[in-house]
DNA sequence: TATACGTTTCGATAATTGTCAAACTGTAAT
DNA sequence: ATTACAGTTTGACAATTATCGAAACGTATA
């Protein structure tokens, strides 16, 4: 996953495709619902979705990465636990492109 | 592809694969831009894309065939002419969804 | 009808992807 | 220290996908 600009086409269908998986959907929609505002976001801890969903932790935790690396969410550690976060700029950037 | 009715997120996860794509997306965006009003959508001819993408027509028509299927366009054919339209209803969902 | 053009279908291939099991790392609790 | 828990990494495998070339199909035009 390079670090360089991307042109604009390519970094949306990135984030596209990380959200072309039914898992990877359910997880990313979590995580927004958990933002009510800037002010107010909850996260999410991912050892939820590891009990809540039907596939190993293995591919939830690859999961999680891709949406990183799309830069749809980001994640903060915390002892042991992983806690996600909606980037919000990103959401805005697939927002304005479906207008 | 069976015809019926999916879970929303089953769908949204199909739309969004079929723009995970950058082919498909630049496909699907000239589409979107050639539709400034439900009154003026001159739609897109199938030729254009064939004429302008550095890839193949089989995989033109392939690539169309998916967006279709996603729910994300819908085509119209005239003698030898294939032109694509917006389907508005699967925009107004992704959009929904974002928000 | 013959030819040309737009489009689709078919068959093949290389690349990508989703998932798993096993092994590993780091942190906290007993 | 030992155990338990949260998470990652690795390696593997089956399934899907993007693309191509060749062939086929349908429609118009000479």
């Amino acid at each position: 996953m390079p670090t360089r600009e991307l042109p604009h086409s390519e970094r949306l269908a990135r984030a596209f495709k990380a959200l072309s998986n039914p898992n990877r959907l359910r997880i990313y929609q979590q995580i927004k619902d958990a933002r009510v505002s800037p002010m107010k976001d909850s996260g999410c801890k991912l050892v939820d979705f590891i009990n809540s969903m039907k596939v190993g932790a293995p591919t939830i935790s690859h999961h999680i990465k891709e949406l990183v690396n799309a830069g749809l969410i980001r994640v903060e550690k915390d002892g042991k636990f992983v806690t996600c976060y909606l980037e919000e700029e990103m959401q805005q950037e697939l927002r304005a492109f479906l207008d």
